[in-house]
DNA sequence: ATCATTGCAAACTGTTTGCATCAAG
DNA sequence: CTTGATGCAAACAGTTTGCAATGAT
């Protein structure tokens, strides 16, 4: 059986609330990719009235706890329900996203060979670099030509 | 002898102004990593009274003519007079930048790599990659520890 | 004389914050 | 009962824009 959004709330110490219960569950559904505003316009149209703050609070409060991923989408932050690593493919045109599998070169991600690379050149401690991608989808290629 | 900034505007397709003049000539001083709002003290300092707006003009324009380079740095964008490629090492926490020189992987760029495997993969018109780092300078480390 | 650039203030976008009210533990 | 979450409006940062005045060609 599913675990209840209240208990998996619970396990990543956060406190139960509609809101929350609402926007994790929503997240859970599927793999979804939304920013603040787009996931607060979705759940209105679905009757969960969330005030827009609520929604941008609950949204990093859920990336905090780990259970869902940020990313840099074109202007706005993107909220991932796939929290597993993987790259992103944005859309310049219509925003849209599509996820990417790890590429690997040699035998090594290239995620983990510039960390190391560059710590090791500069002496500089460094994050975990984001590979995502920016180009222009299928569909908004059929259109522009 | 150096070219006239007049001389190298125009080349570019630009019109002289003095905005313009001391703008990239500050730039062409030598490396240099700017915000808009950094230039603008740091020119005002040097006795010169751009407004904001337009240093944050003109810096969209030389861009545009590809007389400097943008990057996105801790929230805000950041210019660079060094148009070659090369990579990014930003600090978190000073928001401090340093080049890093382009890396090879089996004798490819990742920058290549992934743009190729991603174009290949998933059908899409991928950007030439971004592969600038995050992480905490040396500096920062030493007075955070 | 024409057309781009400047400076200023106002607008705008995405996001955060202060605060009184309300709900969870 | 205590603490944290909500909703609203106001604040905020970075950037762009409208427009009248000015400067470059």
């Amino acid at each position: 059986m599913k675990e209840s959004l209240r208990n998996l709330l619970q396990r990543h110490g956060l406190r139960y609330s509609q809101p929350r219960e609402v926007i994790l569950g929503y997240f859970k559904e599927r793999d979804k990719h939304e920013s603040a505003e787009s996931l607060y316009l979705t759940l209105k149209e679905r009757g969960h009235n969330l005030s827009l703050s609520t929604v941008y609070l609950n949204l990093n409060t859920l990336r905090d706890a780990g259970l869902i991923r940020e990313f840099q989408g074109t202007g706005e932050a993107v909220y991932d329900s796939n929290i597993s690593p993987h790259h992103h493919l944005i859309c310049k045109q219509c925003g849209s996203v599509m996820d990417l599998p790890v590429v690997s070169i040699a035998g090594e991600t290239p995620k983990q060979f510039l960390k190391q690379h560059a710590e090791k050149v500069s002496g500089w401690q460094v994050d975990e670099p984001n590979l995502d991608l920016l180009g222009v989808c299928p569909n908004c290629q059929a259109r522009t030509s």
